[in-house]
RNA sequence: AGCGAGGUAGGGUAGCCUGGAGUGCCCGCCGGGCUCAUAACCCGGAGAUCGGUGGUUCAAAUCCACCCCUCGCUACCA
């Protein structure tokens, strides 16, 4: 027998190192690729859960100005905020590192040379609003103006808020510094580094050709619709300090483009990590699978794959790309540029991550932008979760209990086994698919088929509270063989989702790394010492601490 | 404006690619059952002209065209 190489990379976009995401940012795609990650370990594959944050880019450097502190400093601070929070929802990261580290350099210079090497990047000139004040180049959302459609006053390089009209830095009448509001602004011609996915694009259109068909619809349909309309080179270097130095002469003043050292930070991020970093991704038997929100699509589906294929340097293309789109939140405060509202953080402070983690599985947006409203979250905790789950652990372990039976003396009951085997079936394939959301709800229906069991079995006719009744020895063992492996399958494939629960259960099995090959296994002796529900319902004090988080209407 | 994604019972979703009785699931509602369990659980029922209009077809939620509404991307935001 050959030995299985088989490898899988996961990932999930880089949260931007701001601020602290909020639940809408971390369903979207950390927490599904965390979810997918566990399921793999499940399943007993060789996989890897690469994330981290990404900390170059205009808004840290502009934000870090104003604060008075270093983009460094900013960057790291929010980097460890986020690492800690991301840990504290039981993220199982392989490596969570950051864009910015050597290892991430290195990367970024080796992949840069090696497309530069192949002919792929060329310099681009442009125009650019520049400030005798700051003594630099403004992009343009940070230089203001009035608007020549409208005549209001405030309106940016990019856009007037007032009309909505787009607009260019150019345009702008009067234009003034966003940063420090004086008129000493003059424009001035600058060069700059493009890679030219126009020529990558045959390539490109073969690769997004032969994978698509993995991914999600809006990622392949956008990407297709992007293709049609041809490809074009795509700027990677910037006029600021924050970033990688471009190592060319005449270029020693800019940094490399967020963008392109945010991609590459999946491979600089792994590099980091460990020497092993190369069997994964120059493997000959690896399938990336990336997770992201929709406004990351054109990144993953075609710029990042024309680095990857332009530098010729062997490393893996993306095998699926899956995009999430937007739980959005209508009534609540939930932003992460104003800095207010329900973040990861506070949430943390309310409730459990398995409460967060199943809730935001359960509603995620998987096809459309769904709606995240405090009445949809206590519905999914205290009626899925806690009624149907959390109870049917509870009382399947109490009858054990009372029954005074010892788990190797239980019968498996037929009964009941087909439609879980069936389910649990579903469940993977689910996973296969990346349908996450219905893997979690066959976890559910494997819940019902228990609670419907237990009440056309009646099992208190069998069990009082102190041991089996005269003469109901053999169905007890039967039923309770039949009930207890549910519980057990039920704590196996709750582990992706609800982690803590998942632990809290197999602890009694006597499982602490849960693989479903478990599920196939005798029962052997539980462990019933301080036996107590699982989950709990939200009580009337977190409600009020939700509710603090409610729109003023 | 262009592009992408959605519009299915009171709310939320699946089905759409590969047409075939509105077929399904969750919550809520109404009625019944049970009492092992966290007032939890189980069974039954009501409730939908599948966004609108046309078209293709023996047959359309599903395919085609146009229109309306929501969200997102197209912005030197990542």
């Amino acid at each position: 027998m050959q030995q299985n190489t088989k490898k899988t990379i996961i990932t999930s976009a880089l949260p931007y190192s701001e601020a602290m995401p909020h639940l809408g940012n971390f369903v979207g795609s950390i927490l599904p690729a965390d979810v997918f990650h566990r399921y793999e370990e499940l399943a007993g594959r060789d996989s890897i859960f690469i994330c981290g944050s990404d900390q170059h880019g205009t808004p840290i450097e502009i934000r870090a100005l104003k604060e008075g502190v270093s983009a460094e400093h900013l960057a790291d601070s929010v980097h460890e905020r986020m690492k800690k929070v991301f840990e504290s929802f039981e993220c199982s990261f392989t490596h969570y590192g950051k864009t910015n580290s050597e290892s991430n350099k290195k990367a970024v210079y080796e992949i840069f040379e090696a497309l530069d090497k192949n002919g792929y990047i060329k310099e681009v000139e442009s125009v650019m609003p520049y400030c005798n004040i700051d003594k630099r180049f403004l992009t343009d959302r940070y230089i203001e103006g009035k608007c020549p459609y409208c005549g209001f006053e405030g309106a940016r390089g990019d856009q007037c808020d007032n009309c909505g009209r787009l607009l260019s830095p150019q345009d702008l009448i009067d234009p003034y510094c966003g940063l420090c509001h004086n008129k000493d602004i003059e424009f001035k011609k600058t060069v700059n580094l493009a890679i030219e996915l126009d020529k990558l694009q045959p390539e490109i259109l073969d690769f997004v050709k032969m994978r698509m068909g993995a991914w999600s619809r809006n990622a392949a349909n956008k990407t297709v619709s992007y293709l049609e309309q041809g490809l074009e080179p795509r700027e990677i270097t910037r006029e600021m300090k924050w970033g990688f130095p471009v190592p060319r002469k005449g270029f020693e003043d800019k940094v490399f483009y967020v963008w392109f050292d945010a991609v590459i930070g999946y491979i600089g991020i792994s590099m980091e990590w460990s020497e092993k970093w190369k069997d994964y991704w120059k493997g000959p038997d690896t399938e990336l699978i990336q997770f992201m929100g929709k406004d990351n699509i054109e990144f993953h589906t075609m710029m990042w794959p024309g680095i990857l294929i332009g530098s010729g340097l062997g490393f893996v293309l993306p095998h699926t790309i899956y995009a999430y789109e937007y739980l959005t939140a209508k009534g609540l405060k939930f932003s992460k540029s104003r800095g207010v509202g329900l973040n990861m953080e506070n949430a943390l402070e309310i409730t459990g991550p398995d409460y967060w983690r199943f809730a935001l599985m359960y509603l995620a947006p998987e096809s459309s932008d769904n709606d995240f409203t405090i009445a949809l979250f206590v519905e999914v905790v205290n009626k899925i979760m806690n009624d149907k789950i959390g109870n049917y652990v509870h009382r399947v372990l109490t009858l054990l209990k009372n029954s005074g039976l010892k788990a190797s003396e239980l019968v498996e009951d037929e009964k009941s086994t087909d439609k879980v085997a069936m389910l649990t079936r579903k469940y993977a394939e689910d996973f296969e698919a990346l349908k996450m959301r219905e893997a979690l709800r066959e976890l559910v229906a494997i819940a019902d088929v228990g609670n419907e069991t237990i009440s056309s079995s009646r099992p208190w006719e069998l069990i009082g509270k102190d041991g089996v009744k005269l003469g109901g020895e053999d169905r007890a063992k039967e039923f309770l063989g039949g009930m207890v492996s549910i519980v057990r399958r039920m704590g196996v494939l709750m582990w992706p989702f609800a982690p803590d629960a998942s632990s809290k259960i197999l602890k009694r099995f006597g499982i602490s790394e849960p693989r479903l090959s478990d599920l196939k296994k005798p029962l052997k002796e539980l462990n019933l010492e301080g036996l107590e529900p699982v989950f709990s319902k939200l009580s009337d004090k977190q409600l009020k601490d939700l509710e603090r988080f409610e729109e003023d209407s």
